[in-house]
DNA sequence: TTATATACGACTTTTTTAGTCGTAGTTAAT
DNA sequence: ATTAACTACGACTAAAAAAGTCGTATATAA
């Protein structure tokens, strides 16, 4: 329980290689796979996703690659977990309204504080407090 | 990703329960899964772990069922959690050293420091906050 | 034209979580 | 003593989520 999924972890070890290389160089999904022992089709789709996202951008072709163009510093981590993996939360309640339990849920409440604990503190977080 | 599970949600259902019940006052699983809409067998597995771990007490027989023995406040969530669900961390690498990528893992330091986070916010809480 | 990239949806496998079942033991009431 | 209503608990199955693979298309440098 609680735990951040592959997708995610990889993402950030990726992220922080990006973050490492100079001015305009890129590296691509074969290379870094490989770098950090991932499989490199699951990786090449989390970096696709970045891209589309335009917190990464990608360049096509031969000697083509990934580089970062987004200052990690304004990268909010909870934006970044919910392009990631959609709608975070400690219970899915917190968003989906199909609990057929709510009317004799008694925890919701505190749960939803939780939640909102959580939450605030990984708004607090950039990316660059993980990659730096 | 950072759900908790369902044991935890019915452990904390129940545990409101119980804790509203008067002093010495019984309910059992059936009574409880009932009223909340939650599949008897897993709810009683749940309450034979509090029970294991003393936070409930189980009176065996006709007639029994369970109650609350442990002041809520006393009862750290983090401690709960792991009651419940073994160890607490957003990454697996946090307690096992079974991972074969440990030395090209370059996010390990912010994952910790996140983990850190997480468990210390947990740590102040007790289950009162949530029963309550 | 070839080799090496990204793009992306469909698919399969693996792991985790959720839920069920069978059997045994305890106790109050009849 | 028998029955009914409980707890105890491991083994099992089912469902859901996560992880990983594959096929095919497109772009581009050499």
């Amino acid at each position: 329980m609680l735990k951040i999924t592959r997708k995610v972890e990889y993402a950030l070890i990726a992220l922080r290689h990006l973050q490492a290389n100079k001015e305009g160089q890129l590296s691509s999904a074969k290379e870094m796979a490989k770098a950090y022992g991932i499989p490199q089709e699951l990786l090449a789709k989390i970096l696709q996703r970045l891209a589309r996202e335009d917190i990464i951008i990608a360049v096509k072709g031969a000697a083509g690659g990934y580089k970062l163009v987004t200052d990690p510093n304004t990268i909010n981590m909870t934006k970044f977990f919910e392009i990631m993996e959609g709608p975070m939360g400690i219970m899915d309640c917190y968003f989906d309204s199909g609990c057929n339990q709510l009317h004799s849920c008694t925890i919701r409440t505190p749960i939803n504080r939780i939640n909102d604990s959580i939450r605030s503190m990984f708004n607090k977080m950039t990316l660059a407090d993980i990659t730096y």
